[in-house]
DNA sequence: GCTCCTCCTTGACTGGCGTCAAGCCGGGCG
DNA sequence: CGCCCGGCTTGACGCCAGTCAAGGAGGAGC
C-alpha cells in the first residue's frame, strides 16, 4: 500500500524523520509502504534476510525470540511513533529476532537498500539513523540492568512509570491504561503472568490500583522511590 | 600516544576495519591514539558527553552501570579485536554505561567528530559501522535472552563455549583459560560469585574441569546439548 | 439471562539463587 | 619457612519466583 496524507503527517513526526527537509523526506517515503496489520500479524521472522526496517504508525508489535523448547523470550515491545530493526541494517546473517504485532495497527516499512543510498547522499539522515538506534540500544542497556538488579514488583512499577507522560510537578495521582496483554507485559519484563499478577497486588500498598486494564498511581514519586530503594 | 607500526598492523584487523582502503584506514587512524591501560584504568564514565568511540587492542574493558545502592552492573566485556561504544554515537546524553580495564592493555580512542566527517567521505564505512554495531546489538539481544531462559550453570556453559575457537571437528577435549576474574564473569552472567562457584562444580559432571584459571571441556558437544536440554 | 471461553487472579508447594559465614588455597613477602 | 591476605570454595538457610492447579470476572454469542 502506498502512502497517504494523513500517514506522511504522522511519518513527520518520527524522530527518526522528525525536523528532516520536505524534499528528503518525501524521496524517503516513496520508496516505502505503509501496511494494515491486525493483531498477530507478523512483520518478520529471525534469520530471514534484512530487507525493510519499520516504524509504527499505530498498534503495538513484540519483538521475540523463539527459544528451541518453544519458550518465546520478548526481547522489546514497540508503539506508535518508534521505529525497530534500523539495528539490522548491519546484518549479514538476517533479522536476529521474529517481530510480530500484538494489536492492530499501521506500519511503515522502509526497504533497506533505498535508505543507505539516501544517507549516502544526505549526511544528516546518518546522524539520525544512528540516535535512533542509540535510543534503542540504550532500552536494551536498561532492560539487562533492572533485569539483574530488580525484583519483580519493582520491575512492574518501572514498566508502569515509562507509561507517565511528565516527572508530575504537582504529585497528583496518574491514570494510564495498558497497552497490551498482561500476559504479554509479563513476558517482556522477565516474568511469568502468576508474578505479575502478584507483583502487581503487591505493589498497592505503594499507591497503585488495577482495574482490568486500567492502573491509577496514587503518587509517582512514591512508587519510584520503592524501585530505587526496594 | 601517537599510533605506531605494530598498532597499525592491529587495527587493520579489526572487523570494523577490515578490508578497508589503505588510505582510508590511515586517514581514519590519523585522527586517533593509542592509550596504555592498566587494569582500573577508566576510560569514560557514565553521563560524560560522547567524543570517542574505541577499539581493544589487549587487553579486557567492561562496560557497566552503578546502581544507585552502590552495586555494579556488569553489560559487556570486550577483548582483543572488539570494538566498543560505536553506539554511543549519536547519544546526546552522554554515554549510557561506565568503562574500564580489568585486564592491563592497549587501547585504541576514536574521536567521533572526526569520524563522523569520514563517514560522509566514505559510504563503505557506514556500511561497517552498522555492522560493527549491529554485532554489539546482537550480543545484547542474546545476553537478555540467555538471562531470561537459561540457569546459572547453562549461562556458564554458554560463556565457557564461547571460547572454543571452533565448532569442533573431532570432538576432542579443548583446553581454554578463562580471561580474567571469576568475580567479574559472575557479574558479567548475572548471578553471584558463590552462584558461579558452585555453577562450575555442577558443569564437572558434564566434562568439565577448572583449575585456577584454567579450564579443560572433555567435550564440547556434550555441554552444548546441556545448555540448549537444560 | 444463560453459557462458554478467555484472561486473569489466588493458593499451595518446590526449587534455585542470594545471603551470611566459615574454611581453603596459593602467592607475595619478610 | 611461615605468615598474611585476597580470591575462591563450600555449607546452611531463607526468600523470591516458577509450577501446578483451582477459582473468579468479564465479554461474546445465543
Amino acid at each position: 500500500m502506498a502512502v497517504c496524507g494523513a500517514d506522511l503527517e504522522t511519518i513527520g513526526q518520527f524522530p527518526l524523520f522528525q525536523g528532516l527537509a520536505p524534499d528528503a523526506l518525501s524521496s524517503l517515503v516513496r520508496a516505502a509502504e505503509v501496511r494494515d496489520c491486525p493483531k498477530r500479524t507478523g512483520v518478520f521472522e529471525q534469520g530471514e534476510p534484512v530487507t525493510h526496517f519499520f516504524g509504527v504508525l499505530s498498534g503495538w508489535v513484540k519483538l521475540y525470540r523463539l527459544r528451541p523448547d518453544g519458550l518465546e523470550v520478548i526481547i522489546e515491545v514497540f508503539g506508535p511513533g518508534e521505529s525497530f530493526a534500523e539495528g539490522a541494517i548491519g546484518m549479514a546473517d538476517g533479522y536476529p529476532v521474529s517481530a510480530e504485532f500484538v494489536e492492530d495497527g499501521r506500519l511503515l516499512a522502509v526497504p533497506v537498500a533505498d535508505y543507505v543510498e539516501r544517507m549516502r547522499e544526505d549526511p544528516e539522515l546518518i546522524v539520525r539513523t544512528f540516535a535512533s538506534l542509540a535510543a534503542n540500544l540504550k532500552r536494551l542497556v536498561s532492560r539487562i540492568e533492572s533485569g539483574s538488579s530488580l525484583d519483580a514488583s519493582q520491575r512492574v512499577g518501572a514498566f508502569l512509570l515509562h507509561f507517565c507522560p511528565l516527572p508530575q510537578p504537582g504529585g497528583g495521582p496518574v491514570h494510564i491504561h495498558l497497552p497490551y496483554d498482561k500476559k504479554l507485559i509479563a513476558n517482556r519484563l522477565g516474568m511469568k503472568p502468576e508474578t505479575f499478577s502478584r507483583a502487581l497486588a503487591s505493589l498497592r500498598k505503594h499507591g497503585v490500583t488495577v482495574r482490568g486494564g486500567n492502573a491509577r498511581i496514587a503518587d509517582p514519586a512514591q512508587l519510584r522511590r520503592h524501585i530505587s530503594t526496594g
